[in-house]
DNA sequence: TTTTATTGATTGAACGTTCAATATAAAAAA
DNA sequence: TTTTTTATATTGAACGTTCAATCAATAAAA
């Protein structure tokens, strides 16, 4: 409860200020908590900057899974997958900021790249699974590799042009027409 | 001239320490001068972190210009465009971490937001400017946006995985065949 | 001589971590 | 049930470190 208290207060700091200019005060007074409390949680500062990068993966991973399962064509698939690369931005719309935060940490951080690999991997595993089934496996890797870079970039720009929500979902909208046509049929 | 000594210094220092590490300390040091010489010639430390992005920047005009203004085709041109935006990078290997740490720190700090995005909006535009010349202007805008979510999206994840010389060139090899199946001939 | 460039020690603020002290809860004993 | 003991949770002041900025002193140039 203390920790995931912690968490939420971390990942609010490192959305406004940057992780730069968040410290453990900055954190442990948006959780209304002491400063030394996150040692005894998390051993130092880097474990808690850790323990949310962790959360803010497993929430995208939840996403995926939870809408996935009950899915039935490749092509639903995809859609899903772009959806949730989007989603869990929209609902806390400051969350991107923090994403692209701890991206740019994880050039410096071995802990933190290999979070970041992880998630990237699984964005292109993800999408070369349903492309598989709908085309050759040489076409399906070239799809997903593509398709891959194509939702990331739509997202950074996005991001970085400090899009509001609109503007989100246009570009959510176009990294969809853009898995479409990439299909067989078209 | 020791303007130019420090920006090199800094930039070095970001590539290899971070933004978040790089200090009056770490900079002077690889510049071998003194820390008190950075705030005669750039006011203060940000003052020449500011500096170091509009040289980087500058650099990728300059990159542009230079080879763009003989070359004759728009189809040439949109090449060259997709080349500029990876060469910069593979001349000095270390400046794409760079890169991703300054578009990070431009979500909290207004100036280097500017910078980013009249960067942004020039690849847009130069890339508008060729597609508008071969097709109609409602497609073209449809290829920009394409064209650059698809050239940022490969270098970021070509970055994130700290990719070596070879993949990287293979990233810009894609994101040519990618502009070109867009263009009409295809 | 006057101006400009450069140094590096100094300063005070801010940082992460530690830790003795206190509060709270849980378990054991009365 | 009440009391005592033990364990855990939480605080915030104190510590040593590091930082950016300052500035008097020195060197170089004009």
């Amino acid at each position: 409860m203390r920790r995931q208290q912690l968490i939420d207060a971390t990942l609010s700091s490192v959305a406004e200020l940057g992780l730069k200019a968040t410290t453990i005060n900055s954190i442990s007074k948006r959780a209304n908590l002491s400063s030394g409390i996150i040692s005894h949680y998390f051993g130092c500062k880097n474990g808690l900057i850790e323990a949310s990068v962790r959360y803010l993966l497993s929430s995208l991973k939840t996403e995926l899974l939870s809408s996935v399962e009950d899915s039935a064509s490749s092509q639903q698939r995809l859609m899903l997958i772009v959806e949730a690369n989007f989603s869990v931005v929209q609902k806390n719309a400051h969350v991107t900021k923090t994403w692209l935060s701890f991206w740019a940490e994880s050039m410096h951080d071995e802990q933190l790249h290999r979070l970041q690999s992880v998630n990237a991997k699984r964005l292109y595993t993800n999408l070369l699974y349903s492309f598989k089934a709908l085309m050759p496996k040489q076409k399906a890797i070239q799809a997903a590799n593509y398709s891959a870079a194509m939702i990331d970039g739509l997202w950074l720009r996005a991001v970085l042009s400090k899009a509001d929500e609109f503007e989100f979902s246009k570009a959510e909208e176009l990294a969809k027409q853009y898995v479409n046509s990439l299909l067989p049929s078209h």
